[in-house]
DNA sequence: ATCCCGAGGG
DNA sequence: CCCTCTGGAT
């Protein structure tokens, strides 16, 4: 990591200009039409693709687009509906008792504080900032997600393992205002270019200030 | 630290 | 076969 803080800083001022050079548009990858949606959508998404995600979320949605149907829902349907996204027991039992906890004690409404949020079954920091920030347009922290984790390591910018750590010190060195963006657009650089396994380096636009030539 | 868990890539 | 994919709860 770049240890001095006003160069990380620095770094970080090079990576946001970067991102919004590439990807401008840069958008949530998870199809919802509701902050309940995305909610779900978003629990559905750990250790996932986002593009199986709305495989399944389309038949989901249909079927229960609110928590009020969702939450009445037999768990066993549901587990069938969310199958092919992996942890699908606990994926389907978390949305269960998600949806019948805001049904019940929200009036079906997705609350908008981080800690109402993190209180309810199978949402973290990571699910409830990602809510917040896309869904009402709360820059309430970072989301730090596997794609984000890696790239913001790879850049200098953090040297932890633990999301909320590496969230914390990002928050010290990214400006609020660009908090929702910052990891919609990193998310889109890690799958395009610097994925996990073989990372793209030639041609990527980042190299120039990226610490990690020659090493990845 | 460990468990939950399926699908796709290499 | 092994690794990775927008994690969370114990």
């Amino acid at each position: 990591m770049i240890e001095d803080l006003q160069e990380r800083k620095a770094q970080a001022r090079r990576v946001v200009r970067q991102l919004k050079k590439d990807y401008a548009g840069a958008e949530c990858a998870l199809n919802y039409e509701t902050p309940f949606q995305l909610l779900i959508a978003t629990i559905l998404s750990a250790q996932c693709t986002d593009v199986r995600v709305n495989i399944v979320t389309k038949e989901l949605f249909a079927k229960y687009p609110d928590a009020d149907s969702m939450s009445r829902a037999p768990v066993k349907t549901l587990e069938n509906l969310v199958k092919t996204t992996g942890f699908f027991r606990n994926k389907a039992k978390n949305i269960h008792a998600a949806s019948r906890a805001l049904a019940d004690e929200f009036d079906g409404e997705v609350p908008k504080d981080l800690a109402t949020l993190v209180a309810l079954p199978g949402v973290g920091r990571k699910t409830a900032n990602v809510v917040l920030g896309t869904a009402y347009g709360i820059p309430s922290g970072i989301v730090v997600d596997t794609h984000v984790g890696r790239l913001t390591k790879r850049l200098g910018l953090t040297d932890k393992g633990d999301a909320v750590q590496i969230e914390r010190e990002l928050m010290e060195v990214v400006p609020k205002k660009e908090w929702i963006d910052f990891s919609h657009r990193l998310i889109h650089h890690g799958r395009a270019v610097c994925a996990a396994r073989k990372p793209k380096c030639e041609g990527c636009h980042f190299l120039k200030f990226c610490p990690q030539i020659g090493v990845v």
